[in-house]
DNA sequence: CCGCTATTGATACTCGGTCTCAATAGTACA
DNA sequence: TGTACTATTGAGACCGAGTATCAATAGCGG
């Protein structure tokens, strides 16, 4: 994705443009596997930015709150970042490599009514998420 | 869910039955809503018990281990567990008071398949969740 | 009852993330 | 271009959840 396309959206929001949140968006759009927030801190001090760990953690999460980044959680209960389309998307996660695809087309508007109609619920959102193991680590395991 | 049926299940396995993880396992049978391993931890200690924060983290993953108690993702990234009932399972947890309802019966399974065809991903597992308003807290929240 | 070994509690630690606060730097406006 | 206002920043203390270590304890099979 475009760095200057997301800082963008942030001016949209009405938020400053500043040197630390453009480190931040570059090196993340730079970025393929989802990541922590610390992996981002270490990449930028290591380059020899001064951003600090709470700008990053706070970036992450202004990127979060406007969906142009999301959560994946692992089964294990870790969970890391990545790059979204925009629109609605979920995810498939592979439990080796980390690797994730984007898909969309869930269809579980269905179930989410009925499951309204049953709980008396007002239904706001819902996560879905996908974990195996992705072709390429599949033949490394099958190599070993 | 019955405790001494859960105890079973952990011999069945070759597990002890131990004291600790005895009363481990009565005070989350005792609970409806998600529970956190401190409020277990705490609760245990207010009642006089010995057991150590590291058992009570221990004792559930071994249930999450056997599938007994489940993991509960919130849309914060924060987590709690709950008893689960056998066989697959998701849940609906109320974003208001963490009320969590358990519903079988999700139609991911021509997903799945559809995906690991595009991917060749081998897809092991999924995670399904909704989130909402119960329907207590609608009303409370009409009240004010 | 014995002995083997799984399990335990205490404690220190890690990891991801938040809070505080004084210093700094975008931005709107003159 | 300069100024003032205020959002944003970095440092560092802190927090909550969970893990690692290790010597002491206690289930359980015989």
């Amino acid at each position: 994705m475009d760095a200057a396309h997301v800082l963008e959206s942030l001016r949209d929001v009405g938020l400053r443009i500043t040197g630390p949140r453009r480190e931040v968006v570059e090196a993340i759009c730079a970025r393929e596997m989802p990541f922590s927030a610390d992996e981002v801190y270490d990449e930028l001090r290591a380059a020899g930015s001064s951003t600090g760990r709470a700008t990053v953690f706070r970036t992450l999460d202004l990127l979060v709150g406007l969906r142009l980044l999301g959560r994946v959680h692992r089964p294990d209960g870790s969970h890391g970042y990545v790059l979204r389309e925009p629109g609605h998307r979920h995810h498939l996660v592979c439990s080796t490599c980390g690797t994730v695809v984007e898909f969309q087309g869930c269809n579980v508007a269905a179930l989410a009514d009925e499951l309204a109609d049953r709980t008396q619920f007002r239904i706001e959102g819902h996560w879905l998420e996908f974990f195996g193991v992705c072709a390429d680590c599949q033949s490394r395991d099958a190599a070993d």
